[in-house]
DNA sequence: CTGAAAGCGCTTACAG
DNA sequence: CTGAAAGCGCTTACAG
């Protein structure tokens, strides 16, 4: 920074005063004399003065900052979620220190130490790869720390989570309702908790539906290579009739591998992917997803993270959205191209 | 933070040594007794030592935090850029204040300000909507500042963009060289630079090789009311044979809408779009569009940056990083539908 | 309602 | 190579 900062004390001097009063005005304007405050205020943005932040969070021994950490910036259910939470923390005052992990648990627990060095008031962390018992010891620090989308079996800690278990069952009874007898689920990320409970509702959704469910590993593989394994099930397992993709892009990519063997969707196989991303409307057919209500998961996380740094012996909170399921013409048989329906369109005035 | 932090002075006292050779041993280790540095550094390690950056930061006037700013997080080229900046913040140790100014000029205002306040050692600016002259006041705060994908005309600051006139002109010479004689180009919102950038370019490019353009304003509608207005331009121009669309989400609306009215895509109209977002390859048919470095876009930012930091008083660096044609099958005259190249896949590496 | 003073955790000339 | 001291900008009991 060039310019000299202007300092409280610049103004207390200015006005004749001491610097504790002009604080005060900012701080606890109750205390200060009205017309007093109205001088010191006027003189601060005359001055253009702007409180430093770090020093104050020095004495409070935290900073009104947030941590926000993200285990991949480029899948798009982020930038809601995100948008949510920085949305609601904005309109708190609070600023937001970002982080993302690259899916590199080294990174996650770098990026935490980080957060921690700025004293933040609070960390949000979105499905975090970090195993179970580190993260156990992060919650040992004390900050007032929430969970999006992952859960942990035995710590106490506040989390935020889309019902994914009663997403896959709803997506695998959709399916069998449109008389599919046999899904390939393609898999996510191991480290992504959503995806171990998709897979294992799945699994228990379609045997009680007596319905066939096999799984592709596709760890680590781009989205291309998920496509040419999935085309090797072609040979392998000639008689599925549904895909399960664990996002909308996987399903994509499935949908335009399948086109590309000449295989009808959603006729001979059906389509059916996770998050309902914006464009998944304009594939061909359009693509039927899995809906979460990704801002709103934000914004709770953000109210329960407020919520833990206002009272932080309060009960650990568990929170779960429902998600929903929009229908569109890669499952429903009368596939004829249409107009999306405005409830499509803007799904979250669809959440129950 | 429930738990006290281990301060300096508690390793100092647990040592028996001043807290400036503590201090030292983090900052300075060269001047320190290589054996008193041992122990520190072990004890901190011990006592689980974790520096604090808001008071390192009140000293220097300076936190080695950056502030990054952008205009909407839902536009998903910012994924890319954010991700290349993150990453070369991170690896040269520095945190990132995260704003999204929601397309709303008075937020960036308040945004600029936080990230003031905490005292950020830099600020990245993707695309600020905030008039030139405003921005001028900014520059002259003093706070190294770079601009990503926006150019100033007076004030003298870094700049690094994507080459929007050369890409939007490549687009054009492209639809013309696929013998398209009347281009609909649909635009992005009016405070982005880049699209009156590339209109104004695509006006130029148009007329220079013949080709019709025709402006459609879409500003503030979503993409699917975007796309009703283009239907209703086939009434009114029923000779266009060509969309070029701001960003690759807007192509593929267009693309839906032609579709459903039977229009054949590429044969009657050709499509185009920007971004070369993942997804574009698995539309139907595959999206041609004119793909950017994001992520070179996002590390270079950071190195304008890093330069400036260190030396304020060089002269301002412009950057502009040139943009490629990615064709597929929405201009492709021969559009069967086939594996995506190696090339389109991986975009980076056909960068020139 | 206001001021003097101590302190948040760290760094950095200044002496030694 | 090390320590005592002052200071970064602000807040907050403590007196008045």
């Amino acid at each position: 920074m060039a310019k000299k900062q202007t300092t409280i004390y610049d103004i207390a001097t200015a006005l004749g005063i001491s610097a504790a009063t002009v604080s005060r005005c900012f701080r606890s304007p109750e205390l200060v004399n009205a017309a007093t405050r109205q001088r010191v205020l006027e003189t601060a943005e005359q001055m253009g003065y702007r409180p430093n932040g770090l020093a104050r969070g020095l004495i409070g021994g935290t900073s009104s900052a947030l941590g926000i950490m993200v285990p991949d910036i480029h899948n798009p259910s982020f930038a809601d979620i995100i948008g949510g939470i920085e949305e609601a923390a904005y309109q708190n005052d609070f600023a937001l220190l970002f982080g993302n992990a690259q899916e590199n648990v080294a990174k996650e627990q770098r990026l935490f130490e980080v957060f921690l060095s700025y004293q933040v008031a609070g960390i949000i962390l979105l499905s975090p790869r970090t195993p179970d018992l580190e993260l156990q010891h992060w919650i040992g620090a004390g900050v007032p720390l929430v969970l999006v989308n992952r859960r942990l079996t035995l710590a106490r800690c506040d989390v935020v989570t889309v019902d994914h278990v009663g997403l896959a069952r709803m997506a695998v009874e959709h399916l069998a309702a449109v008389g599919r007898r046999s899904i390939l689920y393609l898999a996510g990320p191991h480290g992504a908790q959503a995806n171990q409970l998709r897979a294992e509702a799945a699994r228990q959704a379609a045997a009680e539906h007596q319905v066939g469910l096999h799984v592709i590993d596709t760890e680590g593989l781009p989205v291309t290579v998920t496509s040419e394994r999935l085309m090797q099930q072609l040979d392998f397992l000639p008689q599925f009739d549904a895909v399960l993709a664990y996002n909308d892009l996987m399903a994509l990519g499935a949908m335009h591998a399948l086109t590309a063997q000449g295989i009808a969707i959603p006729e001979q196989v059906s389509v059916c992917g996770f998050d309902n991303v914006s464009w998944g409307e304009f594939s061909t057919p359009p693509l039927t997803s899995m809906a979460q209500p990704l801002k709103r998961l934000g914004e709770e996380a953000f109210s329960a993270l407020q919520r833990r740094m206002e009272t932080p012996s309060e009960q650990p909170l568990e929170m779960v959205l429902p998600g929903w399921l929009v229908v569109r013409g890669s499952t429903r048989p009368d596939s004829t191209p249409r107009r999306p329906t405005a409830g499509e369109r803007r799904s979250e005035s669809l959440r129950p």
